[in-house]
DNA sequence: CCAGTTCTCGTACGCTGTACGAGAATATGG
DNA sequence: CCATATTCTCGTACAGCGTACGAGAACTGG
């Protein structure tokens, strides 16, 4: 039997990944690293997006063989959960709290919204429900500190946080969706000229004048910050 | 060349899909329909989830060879984009409005909401841009309509409704991710063990509370109405 | 040096989406 | 009624995916 309570020494225990970190002392030295690897697989997601992530592409960046990699890592799955919690490491957490709970929070949203942009395949990653690791439950710990003087309770504060993640990961993915459809200019005709043709076949008169009004303003940070201030406003404590 | 402004007779334009539904006057009568195909398309997701739709399943499913499909959807993406829209066709889009924005939006996000727990695949589907279908319009046309006494111009309804999808969307994709993880009760355990494991370490004591406060009450319709009225009355017209 | 342990990775398998092209079915012009 | 054009059907094939398996390389302690 070795050390981590799996059932053979190959890899690692899916369900104990966060708490054997370490490497064996006896037998062959390991040639690569966790991180190494997780931080070849976000360079890729970064640079191509997450469907550039493939066993075999990560393992060519570091210089591996492919199945090298699932003794870092159990599978696929796991993989994309260290690139998570590896880029979660961006956020700051020992930021001071204003004792304003609603100020507190808009800046964590800010936070959260600029890691993924950032990284864009943050809020498809995240989509799937994952086991959070330390610097994800790093910041969680923080938000939920920013919450007390709300008064919620913990199950309560937890939820919120929960709800903010995910308004701001679709915000996001909105965001870079329409950056992305701008960018192949024979789509977005294309799609255009559909929409335009409904339009005017008299029976969507909300539609037209919605895409009549639209001179197409990129969704941006101010959208942002005035659906964040909304949301938020509207949070109470009771 | 053929009827459809495409470079081969062979299959559906993908920029054109909501354009040319009909078929072909000349040649072999089609077996298939493209309502057929995508009806057992949405069958296996529902029962099995995103991932059970393959092409080689739903041609199993209809029995057809699975290069057939091809002649009704060109790709697999746009197959999902028929399957969004075919069961966007259960939202009522008649519902009488009552003039109070806020509670009409409050019963379209209901309704939303329930269409997405019915196809619980939605939300995942959602999540990557697609062209809006007949449908789906529809519905659109409707929640814009519901939207017009704010006086927001055509624009800002389109976001606020986007946003609102968005919401739903995450909300029901964590309530529907608790659910699945709750069925497997070894992996829920371990993470229990891990979280506790953590929360003991003394360094997230605002975690150790949340952790501790949860009886565990699964994300259910009250909560949903929580925030979704949070979320409503935070908007105003400003 | 040997035995035990751990790490590395080539090969192989079953799965995926889909390109290609042969053949079956139908409509039209003669 | 036949010839031809057109359309639909689908078997075969291929590249790429995640990953199970097991042989061999590298290291440690005795």
């Amino acid at each position: 039997m070795s050390r981590d309570g799996g059932s053979g020494a190959r890899g690692v225990d899916p369900q104990q990944l966060w708490l054997s970190p370490a490497h064996a002392r006896r037998g062959r030295r390991p040639t690569f690293s966790r991180e190494e690897i997780t931080t070849a697989a976000v360079a890729l997601a970064d640079a191509e997006g997450l469907e550039a992530v493939t066993m075999r592409r990560v393992a060519a960046q570091v210089g591996a063989g492919v199945m090298t990699l699932y003794s870092y890592a159990p599978d696929k799955e796991t993989l994309l959960e260290l690139m998570v919690d590896q880029v979660s490491g961006e956020l700051p957490t020992a930021d001071p709290l204003s004792g304003d709970w609603r100020a507190d929070l808009k800046a964590i949203a800010h936070l959260q919204r600029a890691l993924m942009l950032r990284h864009p395949w943050l809020p498809a990653a995240l989509a799937t429900r994952r086991t959070p690791g330390p610097n994800t439950l790093a910041f969680l710990e923080h938000a939920l500190a920013a919450l007390r003087p709300t008064g919620l309770d913990g199950a309560a504060r937890l939820e919120v946080f929960a709800q903010l993640t995910s308004f701001v990961a679709g915000h996001v993915a909105y965001e870079v969706s329409q950056a992305a459809t701008a960018r192949s200019p024979e789509r977005i005709a294309a799609e255009a000229r559909y929409l335009a043709a409904v339009a005017a076949d008299g029976h969507h008169p909300e539609l037209a004048e919605a895409l009549a009004a639209a001179g197409r303003p990129p969704t941006s940070e101010a959208t942002f910050t005035r659906f964040l201030n909304r949301l938020i406003n509207g949070l109470d404590t009771g």
